[in-house]
DNA sequence: ATCTGATATCTGTGATCACACTTGCATCAG
DNA sequence: CTGATGCAAGTGTGATCACAGATATCAGAT
């Protein structure tokens, strides 16, 4: 193709970038968001062929996805190679959270320095979102989850750090499974009450660019989230 | 299978457990090998047929492979399609250095309050021979590499924080292939001097119990092991 | 009724083929 | 010699087949 620019000002300028995706791509992004938002439970079994049928497609696309997925530790491949969503315990939940106040911790502080008046505009818009849905006498349970998502990920891609971006993603993969599930079985209104605080505050200490203090309203919704899973006592010891 | 242990004591017990490993697993195991001790340098290409070839196997275990290293970041997919080692930016290197001064900081210091005697003579061997090798008239730069790799794992493995160990692992596998190859062509002698003392620190830490000393230690030894690289200027800004 | 045994189905794994797209190289016009 | 053009080789992607191991089902014997 030649070089676009040496040619005189056309209609090509309005063409879209056309973005050729792979049946593979396609097929990881499904799981994974099936996972992330609780719709498939933790130990449930994947069927390969179950999947590849469920999505009109043939094995190999699935098989690809899910190397993908265990290389991210969202799906496991027991010894019998059969796959499924890991069964999170006690001590593999307390683990993750520590982690995510480090990385999510760190990323909120370095956003409250770095964050665009963009980037604002942007996270408030998601928080006011996030409330109006969460003040609705019914609220859907579904988009409440993604809601919540979204905020979070504003905040941290604030922080311009593309590669804890990534590997925050993969803890909410892990944990998607076992927290949107419980909340979606059983819609506990209270968690997300404080949900909402802190979501307040987090967002108030953004702005005036307070970034420790923006830690710590984050570190409360994260640790007061994960509090009330272990509460409720679902989860095996070992 | 009936229950073994109802049956009488019998050379049964000797017996290995028997591990069918995948054809996949292999030739992923092997790639990650390859990247992280630099011995595929970055910007390189891989085409899934020569690696087929190379081992001696049909595509797809290699695409599987592929498709877990593309996941960890190890190998980046172009929108050409074609997989290659991620070119290390400057920018790039400095965040993966952040990050894992938390995570390995993080295990490093629980590792100084959790570690059993086991542990500790499994570092102080590593060490041991770390700095024999390192003391050499000729070390070698690959038992070097991987002698390194090992103490430093088996520190944080005494955090017993599997999940956080993983993404360290994950880390490493990106940081690999600058970091090793760099020091592979040019072998300074130098900077691993001051490693082998950061080492010795760390580990003295490590035995009375000193998680913020045994963390100042392996920042120490990241940082300037870092600072090393960046001096050299070879990383792209961008 | 319980356990053993064989059988039929289902599982993931690996190889092979077909295809569309890209890249490299040689050819040819200027 | 320089440039573009066309063809051939190489690329990843997806589908299909073959196969060994696992799982479930059910018959028969104790």
């Amino acid at each position: 193709m030649p070089p676009v620019n040496g040619a005189p000002a056309s209609g090509l300028a309005s063409l879209e970038r056309i973005d050729r995706e792979t049946v593979s791509g396609r097929v990881y992004r499904d799981l994974r968001e099936l996972l992330i938002s609780g719709e498939i439970s933790p130990g449930e079994k994947l069927a390969l062929r179950s999947v590849a049928a469920a999505l009109g497609t043939s094995l190999m696309p699935v098989r690809d996805a899910v190397a993908r997925l265990a290389a991210e530790q969202a799906v496991e491949v027991m010894p019998n190679r059969t796959v499924r969503v890991p069964v999170m315990t006690r001590g593999r939940f307390e683990e993750l959270r520590t982690i995510r106040l480090m990385l999510e911790g760190h990323c909120t502080e370095v956003a409250a320095a770095h964050a665009t008046p963009q980037d604002l505009t942007r996270i408030r818009e998601l928080h006011a979102d996030f409330t109006a849905e969460h003040d609705m006498d019914d609220p859907d349970a579904g988009r409440l989850i993604r809601l919540n998502k979204e905020f979070h990920f504003a905040v941290y891609k604030a922080s311009r750090m593309p590669v804890a971006l990534q590997m925050i993603e993969g803890l909410w993969l892990q944990i998607g499974p076992v927290l949107n599930f419980d909340l979606r079985t059983k819609s506990e209104r209270l968690s997300r009450r404080v949900a909402v605080g802190h979501h307040t505050e987090l967002l108030a200490a953004l702005e005036r660019r307070d970034g420790p203090a923006a830690r710590k309203a984050l570190s409360e919704d994260i640790v007061s989230a994960g509090d009330f899973i272990l509460s409720r006592n679902v989860l095996p010891v070992t």
